[in-house]
DNA sequence: ATGGGTTATGTTACCGCTAACAGCCATAGG
DNA sequence: CCTATGGCTGTTAGCGGTAACATAACCCAT
């Protein structure tokens, strides 16, 4: 004796359902939902409208494991709160929109670990192609990546061996690029304030260059000044303070960012120094806050909306053939703003 | 005659081949890799080895059509450049962190249509639950949110209906008693400015709560200025300008975030106006930022990690038993700073 | 030896959809 | 008239896992 059919009319639709309303084969309603193939337009209407008025959601979870296709690409990053990874997610999705491609956000929390929990918990999903932020992996998370027989792309940094492909610029050169500029412009006791997060390796990079720029001119950092968490305006406001009362001759501050950056400036302009004439100042990413500071801080374009355009190009492109890896090296532009002198 | 069985070494493992590879059934691999069910120890110790040496990733698409479970939750926010939205979400990734639940974020830059997009989108991936930002939906959104027969947590506001579940402060409440603080201080010629965006129904309503406490004082807004796009602080000088200049007898400026409000603050301490003798200023969200600002802008926290945590917190909870329907309202704090006079 | 209870492993039948191919009908051409 | 062609629809066999049940091996008490 059969159970009989208990239907639950909460449980969720199936193909079957919109099927049976609309009078044809599941590979029909199939074909219509994915406007694929050759369906006659009465039949083609009669799903539809079937489909509409049962509230039928396809589930693509069957429908990614029939047809081996997922139309996800992995994007990972090590925060949401630097404005610098929204930014280039903006401009992923851009190029993404019309190639049926959506991206899915991943946060590492700058944790090598967690970006090996989160690439893997990815990878579990068989997306289309995976975008990571950064050169600098676990050796198991480099594996999984080369492994997963997708196009990888990683990005914002090329300084360093990349697994498949690599979007980004070279944070070293910017480093020695501002380096070079304060120099010229006159500035001989030159201090940094920074991140201290040990995984902050852009950061890291900037100020190497940075340092390796000083050392050819015969310089090395006067002082240096490090954070982590908390309000970053705050930070630079505080940390400004204590290298300029430690190290009263310093006459430049570069900032590893430009949030830090625009509280060492404002406290400046508090106190009535003559920035950029006793202080000069400068940053790093080009953020749109600066535009409302009261005045412009030197920074550098990290070409962020760029970097997430190309990198989903990479990505969209290979969908089909797969070439793989390729190394774009975007130059960032020095925007010297009113605070280094002339 | 059968084809020789090609074997690509490119190829995407399966749970075959680490049963193949550890010489026990796939059955036994998949208990291994989930720590399900008895198995030996030794048995476990080799499928581990088997697995890692292969470097096999589990196929959750398979495994979740299989057993009817995804670990998903999905998350629709209207932006990501907001600052408010990454806070949110933060709430939700702590507490979902050990429930083996997962945010997938969808971001749908403040149109309903697209909203409804990423709704279907997400949904047609049957996670495990939704949390949706802000109550207003298209007729769509809110009948697939409805029949997915999963928990639907809509968060940050509660001024009207909630498909299922809601965790939010009312800002209808929040303006009203943001005017009220400001009346109270003795302002009387009070300004707004704020958004523009016609879907910024919270915004909307508190601006609502506002000039309805000012009417119920005698009041009416002195003057109203709104943008769109750009950057915001820059934005809240310019508005802050123009209004002044419109109407140099304005006392009192409410801004509809604290982005605007700061570079109002800024510019206002630029000019020398006294702040808050002549001019007092206030906000809404309490971000970070504005620790660093050369005053402490009047503003109201709206609870984004709580709301968070509690919307996380709902999912979680019903993951077994469903129960539904709860409405959370949270009670933002008044923090009156230093622009507004005591 | 028998039976009952563990513990450890294997077998079977799907989950909901789609690729690939098969079939059917009408029309067009020979 | 028959066959070729193309447009439309249906059938079959998985995709890679997991739930549920079946089985085997071993233990101990009877």
């Amino acid at each position: 004796m059969t159970k009989p059919p208990v239907i639950d009319p909460r449980r969720t639709l199936t193909l079957r359902d919109v099927s049976e309303a609309s009078g044809v084969s599941e590979m029909t309603v199939s074909r219509v939902l994915r406007n694929r193939g050759d369906v006659s337009d009465s039949t083609r209407e009669r799903v539809l409208e079937a489909a509409r008025t049962l509230g039928y959601v396809p589930n693509k979870i069957a429908g990614a494991l029939a047809s081996q296709r997922v139309n996800l690409v992995g994007v990972i990053i090590p925060s949401l709160s630097n404005m610098v990874f929204p930014e280039v997610l903006t401009g992923i999705s851009d190029m993404l929109e019309d190639t049926g491609l959506q991206p899915v956000v991943g946060v590492t929390n700058y944790s090598p670990e967690r970006e090996e929990a989160v690439i893997y918990e990815m990878l579990s999903w068989r997306p289309s192609g995976m975008i990571v932020a950064g050169l600098e992996h676990t050796e198991a998370s480099r594996a999984m990546l080369a492994q997963a027989g997708i196009p990888i792309v990683e990005i914002m940094d090329i300084d360093g061996e990349a697994v498949d492909s690599a979007v980004g610029i070279s944070h070293r050169r910017a480093g020695r690029q501002m380096a070079e500029a304060i120099i010229a412009a006159g500035y001989r006791r030159i201090a940094f304030c920074g991140t201290m997060m040990p995984y902050d390796h852009r950061a890291r990079k900037r100020l190497e260059g940075f340092e390796e720029a000083l050392a050819k001119a015969g310089l090395t950092l006067a002082d240096r000044e490090f954070y982590s968490g908390g309000s970053a305006l705050l930070k630079g406001r505080e940390m400004t303070e204590a290298v300029l009362k430690r190290t009263p001759d310093v006459d430049f501050l570069y900032y590893s960012n430009d949030m830090i950056g625009a509280g060492g400036l404002l406290w400046c302009l508090e106190k009535g120094i003559d920035v950029p004439g006793k202080i000069g100042l400068a940053g790093f990413n080009g953020v749109e806050l600066l535009d409302g500071l009261p005045r412009r801080l030197a920074t550098m374009d990290a070409c962020r909306l760029e970097i997430g355009r190309r990198a989903a190009e990479i990505i969209a492109g290979k969908h089909d053939g797969v070439i793989g890896g390729e190394v774009i090296e975007l130059t960032p532009t020095l925007q010297p703003g009113d605070t280094i002198r002339r």
